[in-house]
DNA sequence: GCAGAACAGTTGCGTTATACAACTCTTCGC
DNA sequence: GCGAAGAGTTGTATAACGCAACTGTTCTGC
């Protein structure tokens, strides 16, 4: 009997995470200095523009004293600047300078090389096969994420 | 136009990593108190029977003195005995104690509860596009990773 | 409008995971 | 047999993190 496609899936996963070094920057990226949690900040800083450390933290999640000293490193290597949102003078808005923007560029583009020539080892069907089944993947994580699935539907659900 | 395939991957398995929570195992298994380079070296030696602790410092990338300092700890919990090899005996044999096997199972049923789920949730046609897919780039990954892709086809190559 | 709750962020402190360097003990090569 | 090489240990430093207690800002109920 094959292995069960869960398991298969499961050792497929684990695999593909240990040996592409995805969770290691400083292969990815010889030259830049940025742990994974700075990567992943900044990537999120230059997508959905200014954020709170609040808001960063809730995405990232991590605690909100981890994301103050976070934020406060990459201020100091000038990734970022810490405006006071002049709304609401608790919140910061975490905003990256072009440097940040540009350290962005660099890191994409080291992580692309990567896909790149993944792709380009793969047959394209193979890739096609990939692109269908992850985005089905994350699809579902992210579903099951969410609050619930709406069991009992009557009930409003308060809304997070 | 639509996004290339390569990026579109960078993007999914990023998402993948970041929302399933794979990389945080006291999400995935509330009750174990265990790391995620434990967990890894758990795994290791249940598949790969006893090894030294420089040969599960090369499959988990860390430096010998982290494997000696795990090693210990893991020791200390009852996971794992360090014996002699009593032909070489600068070596350890690490081998996992029948406690460590029975963790090793708790730790794959809990990983496996997820993938069962995600795998129920997605069409058979999408689980097995997956499995394509994933086995197509673990398999051009891995042979990155080795020496050289037999540039010069006379040579034997070793074999690891 | 004011007192207290709620909220955003900071800082002190402890823990864990890690690397590097210097060390010990064992084995191997000649 | 002696020196080199290899496996492992320990000292030390660092980074990333969480929790708890704190400050400063805003909101709420009266």
């Amino acid at each position: 009997m094959a292995t069960p496609p869960a398991e298969r899936l499961h050792e497929l996963v684990m695999e593909f995470v240990r040996t592409s070094g995805l969770l290691q920057p400083d292969r990815v990226m010889p030259g830049e200095s940025v742990s994974l949690s700075q990567a992943f900040a900044i990537h999120e800083l230059d997508e959905d523009g200014p954020l709170s450390q609040r808001d960063l933290a809730e995405r990232l999640s991590l605690d909100k004293s981890s994301v103050s000293r976070m934020a406060a490193e990459l201020e100091r290597k000038g990734v970022l600047v810490r405006e006071r949102d002049p709304d609401n003078r608790r919140l910061y808005r975490l905003r990256l300078t072009d440097e940040g923007r540009a350290q962005h560029v660099r890191m994409s583009e080291a992580y692309h090389a990567h896909y790149v020539r993944w792709a380009a080892a793969l047959a394209p069907e193979e890739v096609e096969a990939l692109v269908t089944g992850l985005s089905a993947l994350v699809r579902v994580v992210e579903a099951e994420g969410e609050p619930g699935p709406d069991t009992s539907p009557s009930r409003p659900r308060p809304q997070a």
